[in-house]
DNA sequence: AACATACATTTGTATAGACAAATATTGTAG
DNA sequence: CTACAATATTTGTCTATACAAATGTATGTT
């Protein structure tokens, strides 16, 4: 379905227009999609993200800034996202030693398997949502996106 | 920047999760750039699509299922985005004579002159954020978010 | 050492959103 | 006509997010 049709406007949007719309439009009902995905093992996606970063850093622990900077959708408040790892015990937080206004947040033995059970299920939904593209169209959609960005960079 | 870099992850990301983040990441930057749009209207974009979806309707008035199911970004909670828009005066709400469960929500002078003036800062913003997109590129990106949704919509 | 400044995180507060339950009204089957 | 289901919206509650201010720590200057 066209976006036209989806918001019910009989006018022809311009263009530009369009495509931002496009943009927030698919992006919501992807992460729709996520989310049930996500359901059923109780966590959100920004937490899902924030576990995928510490396993990255191999035991090596992360302090927030560092996990603030990588996360795709920033968030204002990670100290608290974190809180809730921490409750469900998938990560814990200690003080740095060399630098004590700094946090480091490791990732726990529950955590990685939580992570083991949870990364095939988005592996698996990511080829699913995105079946029916060919090679070239997800590489071309990828270029178009960063094409978008970035030739924004310079203007405020 | 691609989206590696953009995360700091070292390893190479298969292309349908490249293109997932990839989405969910440019939507989030896009969003930030129109909210520093709208900040200085002191409105939310879905406040103002609301008043879009009203304006449209063209002085017929449109009760909550109707504005629910053209906005971009479903919600869940209409009564309430319609409670700030009538303490800003921008529409007002009427219960529907021919039955009255349902609700006319009509915009108001003061709504429509408000949209007047910030539509245009809007439409610029569009014809900024997509200035080194040509005509075709426009089109592609629109088809490739058109054909990523519809070859999903069977899939549950 | 005393002070100002910068840095990293946490906390407070106000607003937004998800979701379920409650309320009110209408339509319909017996 | 009554009971029951369906519809449309509202309200309550809990969680999430944005933003500012506060806290605690480190660094550089005199």
């Amino acid at each position: 379905m066209n976006i036209e049709k989806i918001i019910k406007t009989e006018i022809e949007l311009p263009l530009p227009k369009k495509v931002v719309i496009n943009l927030l439009y698919t992006e919501n009902w992807i992460m729709d999609k996520i989310n049930i995905e996500l359901k059923a093992f109780d966590i959100s996606l920004q937490q899902f993200n924030v576990l995928r970063i510490l396993k990255g850093q191999k035991d090596k622990p992360a302090n927030l800034s560092t996990i603030q900077e990588r996360m795709v959708t920033k968030m204002s408040n990670t100290t608290r996202l974190v809180d809730k790892l921490i409750n469900k015990n998938y990560v814990k937080r200690a003080i740095c030693e060399s630098n004590r206004r700094k946090v480091e947040i490791t990732i726990t033995e529950e955590g990685k398997k939580f992570l083991d059970k949870v990364n095939p299920i988005m592996d698996e939904f990511e080829n699913r949502v995105t079946s029916n593209f060919s090679t070239e169209d997800l590489i071309l959609l990828n270029e178009l996106l960063n094409k978008l960005r970035n030739s924004n960079s310079q203007i405020t």
